[in-house]
DNA sequence: AAATGTCGCAACCGCTCTTAC
DNA sequence: AGTAAGAGCGGTTGCGACATT
């Protein structure tokens, strides 16, 4: 915690919608300044908002990289995907699916893919009824039920609510899946080339490809790196096969995340290069 | 056309974790 | 070691838009 300590302000924050004019000034700020410390961006913003509401505007709606609009069918597999095994994780859910957010994720899980589960959940129920014949009726009411709804490709919602997997066994889990199919290259397509010069970070194998060829082949083994102009993401996120290796990412990266991908490649701290 | 119901999404709330002092 | 404050996360709420009656 680097930040200083400010008095909290007497006045009472505001609250509900943010104005145009607001998300403005919130943006102008921090693509100028960046941001380490909420509680401190009101305050030199003007904005009548507490830092928090501040943060939360800036990560779902106003941070470059966003993609807004329906979800693909792509993507709704991998919410559900992910949901089975990670339960209600939506921020770990979120790193996979780039230019979303945790919340915008969530809320598409409760307003849509919760029903579809369970709508899928029962219509896979009342054919395994008729198969059985009705036993399906009696197992449910008795306690043998988890053993019946296992077997079910989804879990019933209440399962799917609550599991939760232990932090330890997820993450260790999480390691190993990435270890098996660690990325190509990462995105950070709203740093700008020049806030890396002189740096450690320019000399490393993290920057030893010739990105600004639109010719670069990224299924090149070799290619691993940040990207850095909007273009480029763009034609890689059209153009890459949903099976592809190559992984696009968005800030704010995961530590140790960038750790497992790269580890030893950099010298840098993640504080430097995540400005 | 008006009233009512439903849905989707943005934002808030409360909790936990981390860090500085 | 204890405490306070910030950050982050997941659950929940409130409101506007749209659909239905």
């Amino acid at each position: 915690m680097e930040c200083k300590l400010f008095d909290k302000p007497k006045n009472k924050h505001k609250k509900g919608l943010w104005s145009p004019d607001e998300d403005q000034k919130l943006r102008n700020y921090i693509l100028k300044h960046g941001y380490g410390c909420w509680s401190s961006v009101p305050i030199n913003t003007g904005l009548k908002r507490n830092g928090k509401s501040c943060r939360l505007r800036w990560i779902n709606y106003l941070r470059p990289g966003l993609k807004r609009g329906t979800f693909s069918t792509e993507e709704e597999e991998t919410i559900l995907t992910l949901h089975q095994t990670l339960g209600n994780k939506w921020s770990q859910i979120a790193h996979h699916l780039p230019g979303r957010t945790d919340n915008e994720i969530k809320n598409y899980w409760h307003s849509h893919l919760k029903k579809k589960v369970a709508k899928l959940y029962e219509t896979e129920t009342q054919a395994k009824d008729v198969s059985t014949g009705g036993e399906m009726e009696n197992l449910n009411s008795s306690s043998s039920q988890n053993s019946t709804t296992q077997n079910s490709s989804f879990n019933s919602i209440e399962h799917m609510e609550g599991s939760l997997m232990d932090t330890d066994q997820s993450t260790k889990q999480k390691n190993q899946a990435q270890n098996f199919n660690l990325p190509k290259i990462l995105f950070a397509e709203w740093f700008s080339l020049d806030q890396f010069h002189g740096k450690d970070l320019q000399n490393s194998s993290f920057f030893n490809n010739n990105f600004d060829n639109p010719n670069t082949n990224f299924q090149d083994e070799s290619i691993r790196g940040l990207r850095l102009d909007d273009q480029t993401v763009e034609r890689e996120m059209h153009t890459q096969p949903n099976n592809s290796s190559v992984d696009i990412f968005f800030p704010p990266f995961d530590q140790d995340l960038l750790l497992d991908y790269f580890p030893g490649e950099f010298s840098m701290s993640y504080d430097e290069l995540y400005i």
